[in-house]
DNA sequence: CGCAGATTTGACTACGCTCAAACAACGTGG
DNA sequence: CCACGTTGTTTGAGCGTAGTCAAATCTGCG
């Protein structure tokens, strides 16, 4: 059995992100069983790496608080970003078919992660068909999160990625019961430029057009949506 | 228990492809009962859909021979090309965690695959802990090789897209045992510009550059990889 | 053979990048 | 708790890669 930390160890069961999470529409019992594997690792604060390429593959990660942004670095050792990760998200799915990381997973932020191990989440996952789909399911859309980032970079210009881009975050904070057209938003914007494939400084026009127009804001990591639909028009419209 | 058809039907014992697909180091009573489940599909021509957005989600597919274009459609009705799947790949993972398809599978030349229906696949997965792993190993493959897709048309130059692609292509033909400096790829450059993010002007373009640098050649169908070096060089060089 | 669709070639263009420099925000130690 | 140095953001000017548009040519299939 896993060594148990200190903070705040709310049980699975507890849990108000449980319905994001493996946990999702598991019986009492086997929530239960769940709880078991959990290991509730302490806080690592901003910069700190969950874990890096090269490291052995071991645990899925469950956030719990802060926020994980998942990278890689090209040839010439910049960084690529692959996604940001808010609570109840999974991270390391990417590397379940490889006995070591390829990735490294950055909080951003003081940062709380479920470590589950994957082997005894394999074995419990056989034993409940619920929790099985439930990995498949979480993978999948992993996969199609994957693909929706590839669509909007190849298809959309350099504007709609930017509105894209605060619109998924807002319907993330939504579906997790948060207010959506204001949140906290502790990403730097090059890190955002990064992960939309533009640059800083076009990322900084393009939020200074927005901010001209009304549509929103982004001041000292607070997001305003002032023009929700504005911004789905902007994000959505073809080129045309 | 679903019914049989004609074609050649090599039981998954049999396969040559077994390593690569589900059956991957599976017993043998594991893989009669993986067989069972397996409905092989007659052949469908180019052009046909093995599935459709909107479609019930309700099979995975190994592909058994041909190639299929997994393809969804942008709001201006342009189609975004998302992979080609050679035989021994499996379609359809995307949509696991839906009721209904997002994409469509297109077959881009005549094409035979398994069916898997996807229930019955997981029940057995549940009894068989090394498919299940196989499973998630597929999947997490899945996860990665779209993460590498975005990594390509972020990090890469039009040339080198274009060698990192055919090198990709010659790599799964090389882990399926075939020739993998000379082979026949029945994919429109359209549709490969497409994939790379670039215009069918600029891959013709590049592909003449190619060939009078006797990289390597593209002609009807044919491909013929005359410095694999070069092009490896060529494809992963960063910029400076 | 003929036609629709695919590829090639050429001239021109645009979107977002690069480079540079000023400015703001942050967090760290004295 | 403020000063300072580091890191992040903004603004401006000019540029380059790949896209666009158009037309010629090739290919494959009925």
């Amino acid at each position: 059995m896993t060594e148990k930390h200190s903070g705040f160890n709310a049980s699975c069961a507890k849990c108000a992100l449980q319905t994001i999470c493996f946990a999702n529409g598991l019986y009492e019992t086997d929530l239960d069983r769940l709880d078991e594997l959990v290991d509730r690792l302490p806080s690592i604060s901003k910069g700190e790496y969950l874990y890096s390429a090269g490291d052995e593959f071991s645990c899925l990660y469950a956030i719990r608080a802060g926020i994980v942004k998942l990278i890689s670095f090209s040839e010439d050792e910049t960084e690529v970003i692959h996604g940001f990760y808010l609570p109840g998200d999974i991270v390391g799915m990417e590397a379940m078919a490889y006995d070591a990381h390829e990735f490294y997973a950055v909080a951003l932020d003081t940062t709380t992660v479920c470590a589950l191990p994957y082997g005894q989440l394999a074995s419990l996952s056989s034993e409940v068909p619920h929790l099985n789909s439930q990995m498949f399911s979480l993978m999948s859309r992993e996969i199609m999160s994957s693909r929706l980032h590839s669509t909007i970079l190849t298809q959309k210009t350099a504007e709609q990625r930017l509105a894209d881009f605060i619109l998924l975050m807002s319907t993330k904070y939504k579906s997790r019961g948060y207010e959506h057209r204001q949140f906290r938003l502790n990403i730097l914007h090059r890190d955002v430029a990064n992960f939309l494939n533009l640059t800083p400084e076009t990322v900084s026009r393009i939020l200074g057009k927005f901010q001209k127009e009304a549509l929103m804001t982004w001041k000292k990591k607070e997001v305003i949506i002032k023009n929700e639909n504005g911004l789905r028009e902007l994000a959505n419209d073809s080129v045309e």
